[in-house]
DNA sequence: AACATCATGTTGACATTGTCAACTGATTGC
DNA sequence: GCAATCAGTTGACAATGTCAACATGATGTT
């Protein structure tokens, strides 16, 4: 009835409608639980609307979460490119890293949360490949600096490398969350800056060192 | 008042198998989507029986995940004070704390999750002191190999101090999550094991090398 | 002993939600 | 010209969380 001759065409449209009003509820509330009957409503479209664009939920923010790794992915990269040296990159990408979870919170515990995975704790193939490209960055940078030196790792040793990667995205991902959920208000009176810093700092440390 | 001669009287017996039945359902499920009704089925009462001991189910998320706290404190706090060494006692902590996560995958998720706070993102009192119970052991430990010059912390200067804490929880908290995730199935073909000790090692040369 | 109080659960009702099946209207292909 | 398919709607249903009202047994006071 609505179904007015419509600006945006439909077929994509409403896809991306459904998204943006889940983006905002979102934003408002600052959390992905919402209902689907509720942004269905936002989207002035009738529940079950949704259902030949996203099955369930879980697909809605499956489709906010890549897009979310692929905004990451942007982010960090335009940030380390712009620095020659692979440890200031380091740097870089942390601080990039950090201020996008902070300024993105509800969509970043979206991404790295539970409620995009299927019952075995699967991940949808599109999430994984968006995590994997911004993921990706990190490798690079830290491939580059192994073979300038910069860091002790062995480009050539495809675990020493991996597991590298694995450190340094661990500590931004745990480091981010204990931000994001407000635990470090404990453990600190600093401020997330200096304290980002001081990580920072230990993290690069653990690639730099000689390690046993 | 609560101080009846009855044997587990009902008082505390309905809570204690509330808990029960929501961690049987956990097990088998391998998650904490379990609604309040499934439990009280569980349990053997009628829906609405929880309400006097867990107002809604936060509340008993929270019970559960403080309860996980206290065990998790109480593994790593035996671990390591079977180590002498600081440097060794740090890689134990590691270890431990990766077992602790991986053994109790739903119940670790749901201490770490989103599930069990308000919705401005604060942590129930309750769930708050159980983990600093937890995060105390760690900060002992870095203290007094701060002193001891095993690490380059320096044990009078709280900041200094408590960056390492953060520090050493993020990566323990970001690289149990992926693993748990299996965010890392893409990234290696390392055993658990293998890669575990590969990211404690970055993780103690962060704690020993000097930093700027 | 009688009675009020309160803690502990139960029952019933209600709005909300996710999901299924059936339906409508337009668009497309043959 | 007509069948088929796509995109969205409508209606129905069971499950859930929550609220109010109710039972019932223990406690405590006089």
């Amino acid at each position: 009835m609505l179904t007015t001759n419509s600006p945006p065409s439909r077929s994509q449209g409403l896809r991306q409608t459904l998204i943006e009003a889940a983006l905002a509820l979102m934003a408002e509330t600052n959390s992905w639980s919402f209902s689907l009957r509720e942004v269905a409503r936002r989207a002035g479209v009738s529940h079950n609307a949704h259902i030949r664009h996203f099955a369930d939920k879980a697909a809605l923010l499956v489709a906010i979460g890549a897009a979310g790794y692929d905004a990451l992915r942007d982010t960090i990269d335009c940030t380390v490119s712009q620095e020659e040296d692979p440890v200031a990159g380091l740097r870089a990408l942390v601080r990039a890293f950090v201020k996008f979870a902070l300024s993105n919170r509800s969509r970043y515990g979206l991404m790295v949360g539970k409620d995009v995975r299927d019952a075995d704790g699967g991940i949808a193939p599109e999430l994984h490949r968006a995590a994997d490209g911004a993921r990706q960055v990190l490798k690079e940078l830290l491939e580059r600096g192994g073979r300038t030196g910069a860091f002790t790792i062995d480009p050539n040793d495809p675990d020493d490398l991996s597991a590298a990667v694995v450190t340094v995205w661990s500590m931004l991902h745990g480091y981010t969350l204990l931000e994001l959920d407000r635990l470090r208000q404990i453990e600190t009176l600093i401020e997330t800056d200096d304290l980002t810093e001081r990580v920072a700092a230990r993290l690069v440390n653990g690639m730099i060192a000689e390690h046993a």
